[in-house]
DNA sequence: AACGGGTGTCATGTA
DNA sequence: GATACATGACACCCG
């Protein structure tokens, strides 16, 4: 059948329409082909060198008498179909939910139509991944996705993407003033009619020259250009722009060293910032996160889901670099704390603190029984391990059988013994008086200098509650220093000096210097914990004014000349000093012990829970920013979808367009089920007959190519 | 009475 | 080895 088109062909006049030449690549007789389409048209096109066409598989369409008849028809077709694929975008958008995985190949690149042979001149060279022979195909499916039908609601759009084109200077003078789309002229009888074959065809040719893509097409595209929106689609531009571009302000930097992220929880990085996990902090990591994967991947949706993935690993990195940035912190921050302690209020605290020959380490040679909990009175022990131990030597001396208490879990400890056994103290104090003034909070400090809160300096007294005035401290404030010592004032009179009217700046029983009425002197409990809730010693409903904690009550029982609040804040050396004044007994000294031990770890457990606290806090913005980007992602990923959907569509009508008004010689339509649109690999676009199944241009791909317009049409 | 939050304490590991 | 600190676990109180 093609050998019998060829000759008609040769005779092509220049009001005859052609088909588009065949590639040299498939059809042998290229030259001849070419001589029969040249014709002597100059519509500005790029004109690829004419040469003689001549073969047996070029064909020849005579559309003199009905074109104007069909193009009617073919409007008419289009108007209907517009509306049916309206319909069908809608439903479609709701339905698709894969995403496109393409990119666009044709981004950066100019096309043109040779009005001689009618083919589609690619100006440059073909991106790489359209060399393939089955890309090839998808560049004409690309191209013709890419020209518009005059959809109604786009033709605004469309219009401007024509006429911004480098091609709208290649449009007939016809075309240009259609107001909203290239086909409209077909719609303008009158000049249709006036109109020559040639340019008619010219015209159609012309919507197969690419423009640049439509506003929502560029949307894609520009969107990461000067994005508005801090939660823009990954852009091409991103890559070559880097940080300037790319993921913006809702994404946030990422840490100075993203690469350590990889580390991810074992490895924490360097430390510069501050402990707590804000999710502040972390929006300002995303930037570097998006500047990062776009720069890496395909500016297409598989790259931007890509990217919102790996950003959201590399924030779970970041979370938990922050969490090990806190270990490393609070790790350094012990030592800087330090630093940071001995220039505001401790100035010795480092040597102090490093002294091993402190008062109370010099006494762990020769312990005595505790009198904390357990030994006070009802058996149990809170020296445990350390009493069982190291106080053994002094067994005999207590009178005691220590190892018959062996138990090392707390719950096994109470009810041992009764420390009454032991030489009643004298309760009258024995602690001179504190010189007031003196703020040291080595251990809260500690903490808020790992957080970089630099709020050592705790209240001066007249910041307190009026005296007399129960006042519970609230829970953690996760915003406010922990201050259950920053409430006890160095000016806070002895405990032992019960004149002072006490509980009025115990908020909390933190403190241990809340004085015990005389009245409230516990009775022996069994429970240890029950004794220490009872005894006025709970936190805050137990440290009210007239109450004294449980160690200043033992440290008054057993006359300690000092107050509990020095034994546990003072710095080793000034603790030392103090104790160096007094000759104190070994029990004495064992209690010293227990208190400051048990004073520091009750600090210390305080800031873990206030750091577990803002932990807690922080991952819960962590999951709201990581929901918020998945949501919007989600949107965009439907609206790309939708946008996809709709191109594809275009291009389905668009190829049934191109047929409507293909004819053969005799005027005759040609169907889609004997020829196809193809491109070769010079990204010519040639009607192939299809009928020719040896023939190499009739492979697969060729249907393939008929289903896909097929498959749009639905 | 059950429950959850807050707290103190102990045990343990680490520096 | 002593000390400080962090933290899990337990027991308790309280609303």
């Amino acid at each position: 059948m093609l050998d019998d088109v060829l000759p008609t062909m040769r005779s092509l006049s220049p009001d005859s329409i052609d088909v588009a030449p065949i590639n040299k690549k498939y059809i042998p007789d290229m030259d001849l082909i070419e001589v029969l389409w040249k014709q002597d048209v100059d519509m500005g096109f790029t004109m690829e060198d004419p040469v003689q066409p001549e073969g047996p598989q070029a064909k020849k369409v005579n559309l003199n008498d009905q074109i104007d008849k069909e193009l009617k028809l073919a409007e008419e077709k289009i108007q209907k179909k517009k509306k049916e694929e309206c319909e069908k975008i809608e439903k479609v958008k709701a339905s698709l939910l894969e995403p496109d995985k393409e990119e666009d190949p044709w981004a950066g690149m100019s096309y043109t139509v040779d009005t001689e042979t009618g083919e589609y001149v690619i100006q440059g060279e073909l991106p790489q991944q359209l060399v393939s022979e089955e890309s090839r195909f998808d560049l004409l499916e690309e191209a013709l996705q890419l020209v518009e039908l005059g959809d109604e609601a786009d033709s605004k759009d469309e219009t401007q993407a024509v006429e911004g084109s480098s091609g709208t200077n290649m449009l007939h003078p016809a075309m240009r003033h259609v107001p909203h789309h290239p086909l409209a002229h077909y719609h303008n009888q009158s000049l249709m009619r006036s109109m020559s074959v040639e340019q008619r065809w010219q015209d159609l040719a012309s919507l197969l020259t690419i423009p640049p893509p439509p506003d929502q097409y560029q949307h894609y595209h520009q969107h990461a250009h000067p994005h508005p929106h801090p939660h823009s689609h990954p852009h091409p531009h991103n890559i070559s722009h880097g940080a300037a571009a790319g993921y913006t302000p809702n994404y946030h930097v990422p840490p100075p060293v993203p690469e350590k992220h990889h580390d991810g929880y074992g490895a924490p990085p360097p430390l510069d910032g501050a402990y707590k996990v804000e999710s502040a902090h972390h929006q300002q990591h995303d930037p570097l996160y998006y500047q990062n994967s776009t720069s890496e991947m395909p500016p297409n949706q598989d790259g931007f889901l890509q990217s919102i993935l790996n950003d959201e690993d590399l924030q779970l990195m970041d979370m938990a670099m922050n969490e090990g940035m806190y270990t490393m912190r609070m790790l350094d921050g012990a030592s800087a704390g330090h630093v940071t302690h001995n220039q505001t209020h401790m100035p010795m605290n480092n040597e102090r603190d490093s002294a091993s020959d402190s008062a109370v380490s010099s006494m762990g040679s020769e312990r005595v029984p505790s009198l904390s909990d357990g030994e006070w009175c009802d058996g149990s022990d809170s020296a445990q391990e350390f009493h069982s131990s190291k106080f053994r030597p002094y067994e005999g001396a207590y009178g005691r059988d220590r190892t018959s208490h062996a138990p090392q879990k707390k719950h096994h400890m109470f009810g041992k013994r009764c420390f009454q056994e032991q030489a009643p103290a004298p309760l009258e104090p024995l602690l001179p008086a504190r010189p007031p003034g003196v703020v040291k909070y080595e251990c809260e400090q500690t903490y808020h200098d790992n957080m970089h809160m630099h709020n050592v300096e705790y209240p001066p007294r007249h910041q307190l509650p009026p005296p007399h005035v129960t006042t519970l401290q609230p829970a953690l404030d996760l915003n406010t220093p922990h201050t259950s010592h920053a409430l006890l004032q160095s000016t806070i009179p002895s405990p032992t000096r019960f004149g002072f009217a006490s509980g009025d700046r115990v908020r909390h029983n933190h403190t241990y210097s809340a004085p015990l009425p005389a009245a409230e002197q516990r009775q022996p409990t069994r429970d240890k914990r029950v004794r220490r809730l009872t005894d006025g010693s709970t936190s805050d409903g137990g440290s009210i004014a007239g109450h004294l904690s449980r160690d200043e009550k033992r440290a008054k029982a057993l006359g300690i000349p000092l107050e509990v609040h020095d034994i546990i804040n003072l710095p080793m050396d000034e603790f030392n000093e103090r104790l160096s004044k007094h000759d104190l007994s070994e029990a004495q000294l064992s209690l010293i012990r227990d208190i400051r031990r048990r004073g520091k770890n009750k600090v210390a457990a305080q800031n873990c829970r206030k750091r577990k606290l803002d932990q807690i806090t922080s991952l819960a913005d962590e999951v709201r920013t990581v929901r918020d980007r998945k949501a919007r992602t989600q949107r965009d990923h439907n609206t790309l979808l939708a946008e996809r959907q709709r191109i594809k569509e275009r291009f389905a009508a668009l190829y049934r367009h191109v047929f409507q008004n293909l004819r053969d010689p005799e005027g005759r339509p040609l169907s889609s089920n004997q020829y196809s649109l193809q491109q070769a690999a010079d990204g010519n676009v040639v009607l192939v007959p299809k009928m020719q199944h040896d023939h190499p241009m009739n492979r697969s791909s060729d249907d393939e190519m008929d289903r896909k317009a097929k498959n749009y049409e639905q």
